[in-house]
DNA sequence: GCAATACTTGACTATTTTAGTCGGGTTTAT
DNA sequence: ATAAACCCGACTAAAATAGTCAAGTATTGC
């Protein structure tokens, strides 16, 4: 499986987003200043949250993004889907010829696998942008 | 976080030689043959695992590999710490001016991901070579 | 002793993924 | 009109992955 930085980007961009306004749209602009990430980086992100109805894009000055929906409908598996982020592991290979038959030693690790992705997005379906924000807020 | 091949691989060869003999040493060719993996890659990962006394190894003709410990023993996680299959996610830039203090936004994934990584450690500290073995003899 | 088997070690490399950058658009408020 | 901001696709450097390759050393059986 891999986590990497574009899906904490993602994340990161949202629960911004999420403080920042709830009602103005919020341009990349100012996310990539407060979160030192590159516009350009920023935009490929958006591009998949907004295909996955995570933000509605506003275009021209004065424009930005806003969620889509409450913080507390986005969960946290919605943002990996969307930008790729799948929690997901090597699979067996498919030409090969001892490729896996659920017969052999081989692919004993195949329900490993399967039961840690369940695992781990459980864990991700569990938790919400508002869980982020609430959690955060408390702090500062 | 990553979780490929090298891991992979290492708990189907440890599985192989758990169900194939608990007394005289197994060799790479062997595992290799029955698994799929060169021996060459073999030889890489059993080097980590011996390093981490996982396995014992028996040199010269009808060597090979034998478990330093009881399958019972043997937690998935010491199998990827062996192999530096680290549980591990991108961290905060070091270097960067507008470094993970604790304050900002941005670090707000700084909490989460820890707890991921809790998450996923303790599934893997739960689960043996044992568990393994059983799972897969009850199905052939 | 010598050949065969099998572990030991370290360097090397092709491929893929990651983490971006870059350049050119289009839309809209003022 | 112009500037702000989204839109889109191509490109690329660096790192990680998944191996291969070569040259050993140790042990056993004949």
């Amino acid at each position: 499986m891999k986590l990497t930085s574009k899906g904490r980007y993602a994340v990161m961009a949202l629960v911004d987003i999420a403080k920042f306004d709830s009602i103005n749209p919020v341009s990349l602009r100012d996310i990539s200043l407060r979160q030192g990430i590159s516009i350009d980086y920023l935009e490929q992100i958006f591009s998949k949250l907004k295909k996955y109805e995570i933000v509605k894009s506003i275009r021209g000055t004065q424009g930005g993004y806003i969620l889509n929906r409450k913080p507390s409908e986005i969960k946290l598996n919605n943002i990996f889907d969307a930008v790729d982020e799948k929690v997901k592991t090597v699979q067996c290979k498919k030409d090969s010829k001892k490729s896996c038959n659920g017969k052999s030693t081989k692919c004993v690790t195949h329900d490993l696998w399967n039961e840690l992705e369940t695992h781990i997005n459980t864990f991700f379906e569990q938790k919400s942008l508002e869980d982020l924000v609430i959690n955060k807020e408390s702090r500062i």
